[in-house]
RNA sequence: GGCCCCAUCGUCUAGCCUGGUCUAGGACAUGAGCUUCUCAAGCUUAAGGCCCGGGUUCAAAUCCCGGUGGGGCUACCA
């Protein structure tokens, strides 16, 4: 049985590497019909923050990654939040110490980062140095005597430690170079690199797929598993995402959050799928895949081992793919609230002929946009019906004879008929063709800028219509008379 | 510093395990062209890469060794 977790800290937004990271996760469980399960490591208790867990959690949905179990959903091995799950650290670690496997360690912080330093200073590797191993009796007295807490430290083995990982594969460590740690802090909570042991094995974890960066770490791990009693779960260590310069991705910069993605008006489906072709690939051609062919040809021995760098271009690419591809009224949906914000539309529920106005905009237009939010640049040409044309270019071609005559030609044909449409307005273009003699560029020219104001926009067959007759005379006439 | 990981166009990657079919394939971005208005989209096309040095072999992007470069870890952070 496969079951997998996501474990961040809610220490910050979830951002485009730790999405990655739940994403495989998710591939892999789905792929393999396991569970996969949300844990929340906020035993660092200064930093870890509630509203993270919130954020973290409706990131994840957006991105439409469900969990089987979780802190909201509870689960057969509840609780999921390390905070709550102190009880099972305590007993694994008084297992641990009462097999001799763990002891406890007086000695102080300024202490160890004084001796770190030296260690660092004479060119020596720090590590600790395990002189609270041997403790003696009185020793440990006398400690008790200064009141000094203790924090409980694993006793390390002297041994080789082989991992074998599903993407790295076989990575030996000599834990000769690792000194005793900390398991259990003095503040009586678990260290990381145990509370993470002690959880994979309550919850039955089957595989730790997770970031390289903890590729360092798996030696501890494995040396934890043991010694509790425990075969260790397959380790896969993907490969770290980085910023575009390839620079480490930090929790700060904006560009790197989900959240930013969420709110610049990214598709869920683009992302995922962006985020998918990041170190896999199905081994073919293949780049637009939905999350069903994803889920068909996942395979974690196909991650890439080398780390790779985020691609505004690309993502922007498939962005742009996705949105021209998704239904017109559910792109129109999501439009709304950029159009709202941006002051174009009051109601945030327009009501239908409205709506319906806002989707044939919304066509005319989407082929330009890689994002949601996009649509704003787009879509003025349609509301705003006065404007000021500060182009020089543009200002030129208004002024010569021949775009007066086309667009006189133009307001006497529009304001003899009725509301314009594609049609009418494709017969209007030849008419106006024969009368004035002008074709082509100097012909749509002077009408695109004196409806539009600009020199490039879509199609004028499209958004005429939209602007409608009335805007368009209006329109026309100012661009005459200025 | 020590330990560990990684190394194919600017970027994401296929190929590497099981050497030959690789004069290294695809995609993004870039340049050019096409597309009875422009831009966008689309199509066509060009340029661009096996980090370096040894070795093994008839043959190496692929296997081995060394170097260089990048990254991670080295905490009573996670």
């Amino acid at each position: 049985m496969v079951r997998v977790r996501f474990a961040p800290s809610p220490t910050g937004y979830l951002h485009i590497g730790n999405a990655r990271t739940a994403l495989f996760n998710w591939l892999f469980a789905r792929a393999n019909r396991g569970s996969f399960i949300l844990r929340i490591e906020d035993t660092d208790i200064e930093r870890s923050k509630e509203n993270y867990v919130g954020s973290i959690m409706s990131d994840l949905r957006w991105l439409e990654l469900d969990w089987d179990e979780g802190p909201d959903k509870g689960g057969p091995f509840a609780p999921y939040r390390q905070s709550e799950r102190l009880r099972v650290y305590e007993k694994f670690a008084e297992k641990l110490l009462k097999e001799e496997k763990a002891y406890y360690c007086y000695c102080s912080d300024e202490e160890l980062k004084m001796r770190r330093s030296a260690a660092l200073k004479a060119g020596q590797t720090p590590k600790y140095d395990n002189r609270c191993r041997d403790l003696q009796e009185e020793e440990i007295e006398e400690f008790k005597k200064k009141k000094k807490k203790p924090a409980l430290r694993f006793k390390v083995p002297d041994k080789r430690v082989i991992i074998d990982d599903i993407v790295r594969g076989r990575v030996e460590f000599d834990t000769s170079l690792i000194g005793d740690f900390v398991i259990m802090k003095s503040t009586e909570t678990p260290s990381f690199n145990f509370a993470v042991v002690c959880d994979d094995i309550t919850m039955e974890i089957s595989h730790i797929i997770r970031g390289e960066d903890h590729l360092s770490n798996a030696p501890k791990h494995a040396l934890l598993f043991e010694a509790l009693g425990f075969k260790a779960p397959q380790f896969a260590h993907m490969s770290l995402t980085t910023a575009p310069g390839g620079d480490r991705l930090s929790k700060r910069t904006g560009a790197t959050s989900i959240a930013y993605y969420r709110e610049t008006g990214y598709l869920p489906e683009a992302m995922v799928n962006y985020l998918t072709l990041l170190g896999w690939s199905p081994g073919d051609d293949r780049e637009i895949l939905s999350r069903e062919e994803i889920i068909k040809e996942f395979k974690l021995e196909r991650l890439s081992r080398s780390s790779e760098a985020l691609d505004p271009n690309k993502l922007d690419w498939l962005s742009g793919i996705y949105i021209r591809k998704t239904g017109l009224d559910r792109l129109t949906r999501l439009c709304i609230p950029y159009l709202k914000k941006a002051k174009f539309i009051k109601k945030d529920a327009p009501e239908a002929d409205e709506f319906d106005k806002l989707r044939e905009m919304v066509a005319a237009v989407r082929d330009h946009l890689s994002n949601i939010s996009q649509i704003k640049d787009h879509v003025d040409v349609f509301f705003k019906d006065k404007f000021a044309i500060k182009d020089k270019e543009a200002q030129d071609i208004l002024k010569s004879a021949a775009s007066k005559n086309v667009l006189k030609a133009f307001l006497e044909r529009v304001e003899g008929s009725n509301a314009i449409d594609e049609d009418l307005f494709n017969n209007l273009v030849k008419d106006i063709q024969t009368k004035t003699g002008v074709k082509g560029r100097l012909l749509y020219q002077p009408i695109r800028i004196a409806i539009t104001g600009r020199i490039h926009g879509p199609e004028l067959k499209l958004i005429i219509p939209i602007i409608g007759k009335e805007s368009c005379v209006r329109r026309v006439k100012r661009a005459l008379n200025s």
